[in-house]
DNA sequence: AGCATAAACTGAGCGGTGTTCAATAAAAAT
DNA sequence: ATTTTTATTGAACACCGCTCAGTTTATGCT
């Protein structure tokens, strides 16, 4: 066939980045398929070859749709939080990582070939849920180590997702470990106490 | 053709296990075959799946070597160090993973499906470096403490392999951390400091 | 209205993948 | 010398990412 214009170019964009989206949550990276997507949305494969470079490139917009979502989630669960905001935090990445295996797990099973840069719009996308763990942290800390803030963040966020991969790979069944969130949690406290944080528990 | 005879069963086995090896530090994960396998020792892809039930099954035994050498490269530089055994433990960690990225990440990127447990042998291949991780672990406590060496070691594992997942697959980059193992590290002597863990620094 | 241009969309085709299994060839046993 | 057992093959199947000549439709122009 030919012009169709049911969609514009950008609705055709969203559709295919939703359908990739369900799929991805359904069946997981490795078994992702660019024409799977195109059948579930009615158009041939070569169409999500015109709207995107390639299959990394798709891969990206749903890595970020899924980070945009997980910020949202994780800003909206921090609204009624109580006063421990960090524990709730923890929570919060456990809770998404769980509950959204497949898509959560895309995110660090997909890689650009070597070389490759990740685009700005995807490290923006990314940038929403890290600048909310920094704020939260830098408000925890003494103001006088409000400095140390990005610095604790990206190792605290590296120590939570440290614990919440081995969690959902299967390394901490193989090594008995059962309460995993716990375990980052506590790993997660002795970092802010000894930055001199003030928490409420 | 039909029965060569160049080698045995086992000494086949090996042959596949060493090439898929080197091809896999060669091409990682996800450009690994098992054509390309059969290619390099001068066999058939059905031979492959005569030894091995599925590319599955190939891919334990694979990471199951790296995991035994990897524990070997780990014991040996712990037979020449000086007193803060867990300084170098945490180096070793990321050297390990930096100058065999491909064989560390496979270890990670392959999952099996869903429900289908990991098998006893590659369980103990595993086991080996996390037995050298707790006992070093144990070491530092003071005695009344040792019981919660497993504990620690499991978290502790995860924490230094969140920093270095991180530091490889471009998170840090984009965070823009510069020292992952030294935050690692900084991480792993708080928790032990917390546990009452006597370190020579 | 008719026609030319531009845009959207297709799907067969290329070279790859994991996996299977009838056929085959050589060694071992009889 | 003949049968049996064993090791090995590679074409075939259904999938994959990706390309691009060709088709269909909408739009702009006279």
């Amino acid at each position: 066939m030919g012009r169709r214009s049911d969609h514009t170019r950008d609705e055709l964009e969203q559709l295919i980045i939703g359908a990739g989206h369900t799929l991805l949550a359904e069946v997981g990276y490795h078994r992702f398929s660019a024409r799977e997507v195109a059948k579930r949305i009615g158009y041939s494969v070569g169409t999500i070859y015109n709207v995107f470079d390639s299959l990394d490139d798709l891969m990206l917009a749903i890595n970020g749709r899924t980070f945009l979502i997980w910020a949202e989630t994780i800003a909206r669960s921090l609204q009624n939080a109580g006063l421990d905001r960090i524990a709730l935090l923890v929570a919060s990445y456990f809770d998404f990582a769980t509950s959204n295996r497949n898509l959560w797990m895309a995110i660090y099973d997909h890689r650009l070939p070597a070389g490759v840069p990740l685009p700005d719009r995807y490290a923006r996308q990314r940038g929403v849920l890290t600048d909310i763990l920094r704020g939260e942290i830098a408000a925890v800390l003494p103001e006088d180590r409000r400095d140390l803030a990005p610095a604790l963040a990206r190792s605290l966020l590296a120590t939570v997702h440290g614990h919440c991969v081995f969690a959902l790979n299967g390394t901490f069944a193989l090594l008995d470990e059962r309460d995993p969130h716990g375990a980052a949690l506590a790993r997660v406290r002795e970092a802010l106490a000894a930055a001199g944080a003030h928490i409420a528990v």
